[in-house]
DNA sequence: ATCTTTAATCTTGTTAACAATCTTGTCAAC
DNA sequence: GTTGACAAGATTGTTAACAAGATTAAAGAT
């Protein structure tokens, strides 16, 4: 499921929706340096092009551009982790209550394929895999719901809880546990809307609870500054 | 209150709030083109930066761009309005709950000046003014709230609101009742949150149920080569 | 008279060169 | 040996010219 951006962008579309997967599933890791030069090479695409698609990352706050020093994959602080926490648990419960209603025997029988699937991955230890399924499986629930509106907005969340979990999160731990979204799914087939939000609202804290928003924020990656610094 | 964007952003902030702010108060029609030349001139900047503001826009929905042909103030369909308040029905009743355990004394005061304002600006038949500060009042009920994600979101479905009240509002009718905000600004300062969220969701029915979204939309202001087509 | 075709004009899209800024490496001084 | 300044290299930001596409106007045919 591909992260719709607007048809205007048109040509950019494919560049933004590759970075952003490589966000979502953290091949490219909070901090990382995304310099023009090598993009353009990596996608084979003039300058402009890959300026415009930075430009569309940033104003989705997943890239952050530093005038005259370029663009760097962003770096969510604890308040920012927060809110966008604090957003999802405003925003998904009363969207998949919607979705409950909503959703068919073809939408109930995807969502399980893409449990099967996450455990899958996390049986064979990829962890980027499951990551990205995790996604996956909250973004279909929301367009499940049928505002592509509310679906735009989660999806921004969903990236940027990936940046979050990479920069927070318990290096062990996984993100989503599966049976959770087994059992969100299980109370979706029987159609009771209560128990899914109520699911869900368990399910995002469970998450929020596990970060470690207080501990100095990880990842930076190639920034090593830090320790001649201090 | 302006809207806060991106710190990237940072020359094109100015640009991109006041067409912002022109589209909010709808001094920019649905589907007004916004010629990159006259922008450049309007400005006084050259045509990158105009093309970089016309793109962050874009991804905020709000101008379309149109590959070849330049961008217009967008002109969202029937279904994305409804999409729009459904989103804001969802979002904002539980924010105003927020922000009704925050509120300081300061900021009721502060909102009550907001209402006396629309007031004033409704008595004197300043349709503009009165919107402007209708969009103002969300705003700062979102900003109450203590999200900056949260409240990004909002600014944004505002934004959009005022374009959805420009196509299939009523002309008469003006798009928020300023009874009804003094009335949560009421419940705010007397901090009863379930009044304030029960008023809130009327509040934002009140406006959609009074938009004609079968009807054709208008607008379209100067494009009046639809004449000459039909 | 109306419709189609064609040319001229204007607007947008792209490219390439140039300017400005930052980073990196080197060298000298303390 | 460390610190500072300075210069070379690299990266980003801007400008201007050019190319491509669309709109408009005019001319010709039906």
């Amino acid at each position: 499921m591909p992260v719709m951006v607007n048809p205007d962008d048109g040509q950019e579309e494919y560049i933004v929706e590759r970075i952003y997967e490589a966000v979502i599933d953290q091949r490219l890791a909070p901090g990382a340096k995304l310099s023009e030069a090598s993009l353009c090479t990596a996608f084979g695409v003039g300058r402009m092009r890959i300026r415009r698609t930075l430009l569309i990352l940033a104003s989705r706050e997943v890239v952050e551009l530093q005038p005259n020093r370029g663009a760097y994959v962003a770096q969510p602080t604890a308040e920012q982790a927060r809110a966008v926490f604090e957003a999802r648990l405003l925003v998904e419960p009363p969207l998949i209550r919607m979705a409950a209603k909503r959703a068919k025997r073809a939408d109930i029988t995807a969502l399980k394929k893409n449990v099967r699937q996450e455990l899958v991955a996390h049986k064979e230890g990829n962890r980027r895999e499951a990551i990205r399924l995790s996604g996956l499986f909250h973004a279909a629930l929301a367009q499940l719901a049928g505002n592509e509106v509310m679906l735009r907005i989660v999806k921004d969340l969903i990236a940027r809880s990936s940046l979050i979990i990479g920069m927070y999160g318990d290096a062990g731990f996984s993100n989503c546990r599966d049976d959770e979204h087994s059992a969100l799914v299980a109370a979706l087939s029987v159609g009771d809307c209560n128990m899914a939000e109520k699911l869900m609202r368990e399910h995002l804290s469970h998450i929020k609870d596990h970060l470690q928003l207080d501990r100095n924020p990880m990842a930076q990656q190639d920034l090593l500054l830090l320790f001649g610094k201090k």
